[in-house]
RNA sequence: GCCCGCCUGGCGGAACGGUAGACGCAGCGGACUUAAAAUCCGCAGCCAGUUGGCGUGGGGGUUCGAGUCCCCCGGCGGGCACCA
């Protein structure tokens, strides 16, 4: 079926049909040429200026629907904008390191540079072949040593600011993939990309300061008012800010040299309903006690086993084992006098990383604790006692209290509220000098050490004499080296015979360079401000930076809701401290888009089943479906992302050759709101393909081209279309003239909140409209009338032209080139693009209906319509709604008790009887 | 387990508390055509079947009026998940 819309289709002769393949390209030409969407580093034209900014893609090999619909929804924003009268930026580039090209290499034997620059050509054209209006000019890539020079400057900044540590850490080591991940690169205790179960293993590692931040990441997410709800929650929540105490718990014997165990907790209140201390298996106390006890060795060697993985089964079951160690409690004492002391445990649930590594436990109120107690048959000792419970009776079952309540069995704290406690508690702690109040996050620091070759180095040298020593300013960038092989595993430039090996920039001995490259969520955590001067010879230039950032509009895909806007976020204020620009927040606005979804077809089902591609289904009219050239049938599956696994991808090149590059853009806003997953149709394409076709018909079935225009009159920005306009209008062109201009209001007003599909519907309505004031009809197929010549009696022709040259402009920002190809059909001659030319505006005047419609209720039903004037009186209103047939049926016999008259909205009437 | 979001025709979806289902897709009937394609005209929530009733996951509430606001319940999707 969609057969028909190929080439190969006959199109009869009478047809007007737009050739898509020719005009594309020579709009995108003209565009080009003219310099539609450059703009200047800091420009002087006074215009205010707007930063429209994507999110860059990683040079695959070729673009997919993720991009399409993200790069449209972007250019929807900068086309529409720079109508607006902004000074648009709207940049392009390449996030171009990373593991990928690496895997090439290994597989293929192809360089991963020569791979990346292959694939950033390719999907450049293709890019370019959307019609998007990015200022090319601006293009860089994070691989090229122009751009990852000036980040290994930003790192030696940052190093000198402080915001760099270099730290002994438990690393996630992923094995097949040979490389540290970062915490949130392990997604179920597996690595996010080679999916093999995470090991943990320490090493001496670069880390990020990003904690120096929490408070400031935190609390600033208030203020970013245009950023979707829910991703500022989970941020918030991975930042995660939590109040307790930090205290200290003397060992009743020291263990090796040991006295004292910390912990932090967020419920001081519950210390004296403490039975259990519990440490991390990778505490310094846990290795302590193994050194003496074999078992616990054992116990800990099985938990860093399993650990992560252990994780995975939900079972989760918890485990313990017991040091045979104890701590003394700050205020329990026995009738003796004597402190209380408590088990130490090493426990599987603890955590290393966060708080002390080691807590106290108080199973009354917590749940975990709880669990454990019961297995191990700890004591459980309830502290707080819910409103309403007898203290005496008062206990608990399988289920920990965590609600409000009054304090009792806990000595000076008896008889205070949850939160009074905390604060007495803390006070006390920090009289006896034991502990104090503190604020913990869940917010690690940021480790970007990766043993990988395809990234940028991280600019720094061992000298056995000197330790660390930065590279000097002058000596960079440090560029990879191109010579390097992939025959083994690990880091290439580990492997290298020469690149490592350099003399020490401050003792001039030999010394190693670091062989480690950065996490590519380095390079992306600062792009935005390169966008700005991508030619400084510095990071950024000050006055480029100051007058573009923040990003006004920051699009792209959920699953970046963290880590990379979070890094961003900090690399700004890093940047903001170290003197390169002065923002907080390198995103004033974001919006997220959904997936491009599409069914999956597979073959029968059996062992040999396999996917397969939609353009091998042919999809019959009864909904099922057969392979195209073995008419076998094929199981029609769920519909999901498009993924290459699943094959159910369609790819985007072919569809923009075959119908064009506004056709795709045009669909895939047309369906559904963006924030939402779509669902790319063969059948919804060809209704977009029909749409382009049916508005290059509406231009034709205006007859002869206008004359030349009036004298004075601006051929590109007169709606007029350079005719003079006449002085009275037919009521049909009357009608029209308002559905435009209504239509103009309607369609700024979608476009302003991002509901494309809606701007999208009007305009189909639009069209519709415009078919229909055809003074001779057939009304929406090719049509030689309406060409207004001398006689355009009732203004119709006038009107008619005035609504299509405003459909293209409407139009422009999702179907650029049809808008040009329509506006230059209506102005041969003329001199301006659409793309030049500013946003139509509304006339208020023709805002208004000439009649209204409303609805008449009886009790909140509706009865029927009346048409009245606009500003009629309530009374005028009442008085006809009364009178329509449908509502005096309704009233008979009824005593009207009320009567509503909304103003050009509805008439109500409240009944008894 | 915690947090968030969503639930409207066959489908995607519209709808400042005010005519629910705009617009598109799929469908049906017709015109044009030798025929098909393309195009055009018309129909289309459900049940009764010309003036009616019922309808936005279910139940309650606020209101002259609820898809929209409030409460309870159900389902679906997503995020986080031993965070002390």
């Amino acid at each position: 079926m969609a057969e028909s819309l190929t080439d190969t289709a006959p199109i009869a002769a009478d047809v007007p049909r737009y050739d898509v393949r020719a005009a594309e390209p020579r709009w995108q030409r003209a565009w080009a040429e003219r310099g539609c969407f450059r703009v200047e580093d800091v420009p002087a034209d006074g215009r205010p200026k707007y930063y429209v900014l994507e999110m860059f893609p990683y040079p695959s090999g070729k673009i997919h629907m993720g991009h399409v619909r993200n790069y449209t929804l972007g250019d929807v924003v900068a086309r529409y904008k720079r109508a607006r009268g902004f000074s648009v930026m709207h940049p392009m580039g390449w996030d171009a390191f990373g593991l990928p090209a690496e895997n090439a290499a290994r597989e293929r034997g192809i360089h991963p540079a020569k791979w990346t620059w292959e694939n950033i050509a390719t999907m450049r054209a293709e890019l370019q072949r959307m019609g998007l209006s990015l200022d090319w000019q601006r293009e860089f890539a994070t691989c090229d040593p122009a751009y990852y020079g000036h980040q290994q400057k930003l790192f030696l900044d940052f190093l000198r600011a402080g915001l760099v540590e270099r730290k002994e850490s438990w690393v996630n080591w992923d094995p097949v993939d040979g490389t540290v991940l970062a915490n949130e690169q392990v997604i179920d205790g597996r690595g996010w990309r080679s999916g093999a179960l995470v090991e943990k293993k320490q090493l001496s590692q670069w880390f990020l300061k990003i904690t120096d931040y929490a408070e400031e990441l935190l609390a600033a997410l208030d203020t970013l008012d245009r950023w979707p709800e829910r991703v500022r929650l989970m941020q918030a929540k991975w930042i995660g800010r939590s109040e307790g105490a930090r205290l200290a718990f003397a060992l009743a014997q020291p263990e090796n040299g040991i006295a004292e165990v910390e912990v932090y907790t967020t419920r001081p209140d519950t210390l004296f309903g403490m039975s259990f201390l519990a440490l991390a298996p990778e505490h310094p106390l846990s290795a302590a006690a193994a050194a003496r006890d074999p078992k616990a060795g054992e116990f800990i060697a099985e938990c860093r086993r399993l650990g992560t993985s252990e994780a995975v089964i939900e079972t989760a079951e918890k485990q313990g084992y017991d040091t045979g160690l104890r701590v003394r409690h700050p205020f329990l004492k026995d009738t003796a006098g004597q402190a209380v002391s408590f088990p130490v445990w090493i426990a599987n649930f603890v955590l290393m990383e966060y708080g002390t590594g080691a807590i106290f436990g108080c199973p009354a109120h917590d749940q975990r604790d709880l669990d454990f107690a019961r297995k191990y048959r700890l004591g459980v000792v309830p502290v707080v006692l819910p409103p309403g419970e007898n203290p005496a009776t008062f206990s608990i079952g399988s289920e920990a209290y965590v609600g409000p309540g009054t304090i009792f069995n806990s000595g000076f704290m008896d008889g205070l509220d949850v939160e009074a406690a905390k604060r007495a508690v803390i006070a006390e702690l920090e009289r006896l000098g034991v502990g104090h109040g503190e604020v913990n996050w869940r917010l690690r620091d940021w480790g970007v050490s990766r043993q990988r070759y395809w990234g940028c180095p991280i600019p720094v040298i061992h000298c056995d004499a000197c330790g660390v020593v930065p590279v000097p300013d002058e000596q960079l960038p440090v560029k990879l080296p191109d010579d390097v092989t992939f025959d083994r595993p690990g880091n290439p430039l580990d492997h290298h015979p020469t690149w490592k090996h350099v003399a020490c920039p401050r003792c001039d001995k030999p010394a190693r360079r670091e062989t480690d490259t950065f996490d590519t969520f380095v390079d992306s955590s600062w792009y935005f401000a390169r966008f700005c001067s991508p030619l400084a010879d510095e990071p950024v230039a000050r006055d480029a930076v100051d007058h573009w950032m923040p990003v006004d509009q920051y699009i792209g895909g959920i699953e970046h809701a963290i880590l990379h806007l979070l890094y961003s976020r900090f690399f700004t204020r890093a940047m903001k401290r170290t003197g390169h620009l002065d923002v907080d927040e390198p995103f004033a606005g974001l919006f997220t888009q959904g997936m491009v979804t599409h069914e999956s077809y597979r073959t029968a089902p059996g062992p040999n089943a396999m996917w397969l591609y939609p353009d091998e289904v042919v999809k019959q009219p009864d909904g099922t479906a057969t392979h195209r050239t073995t008419g076998e049938p094929v199981v029609v599956g769920r519909v999901e992302a498009m993924s290459k696994s699943k094959r159910n991808t369609v790819d985007p090149k072919a569809i923009i050759a075959r119908y064009g590059a506004d056709t795709a853009r045009w669909f895939i806003l047309s369906d559904n709101p963006p924030e939402r997953d779509m669902e790319w149709t063969e059948a919804g394409v060809a209704g977009a393909f029909r749409f382009t076709q049916r508005v290059f018909r509406l231009v034709e079935g205006l007859g002869e081209p206008a004359p030349a225009p009036a004298p004075g009159l601006d051929p590109g920005v007169d709606p007029g279309v350079g005719r003079a306009k006449p002085a009275d209008f037919s009521e049909t062109a009357r009608v029209l003239r308002r559905v435009t201009h209504r239509t103009i209001a309607s369609v700024t007003e979608a476009l302003e909140s991002f509901a494309f599909n809606v701007a999208v519907a009007r305009l189909y309505e639009f069209a519709n409209a415009i078919a229909e004031a055809d003074p001779v009809g057939p009304l929406r197929g090719p049509t030689k009338s309406g060409g207004g010549g001398a006689d355009d009696a009732g203004g119709l022709a006038w009107a008619r032209r005035e609504a299509v040259e405003i459909l293209a402009r409407l139009i422009s920002p999702m179907m650029p080139h049809l808008a040009e190809e329509v506006h230059a059909r209506l102005h041969p001659g003329g001199e301006r693009l659409v793309a030049e030319l500013p946003w139509p505006a509304a006339d208020p005047d023709l805002l208004v209906a000439e009649t209204l419609t409303i609805a008449v209720q009886v009790m909140g039903k509706l009865r029927g319509t009346i048409s009245v004037p606009p500003g009629v009186t309530a009374g005028t209103a009442i008085q006809i709604a009364r009178t329509e047939p449908n509502v005096a049926r309704a009233l008979e016999g009824k005593r009207i008790v009320k009567e509503i008259y909304v103003p050009n909205r509805i008439v109500n009437f409240v009944v008894a009887g």
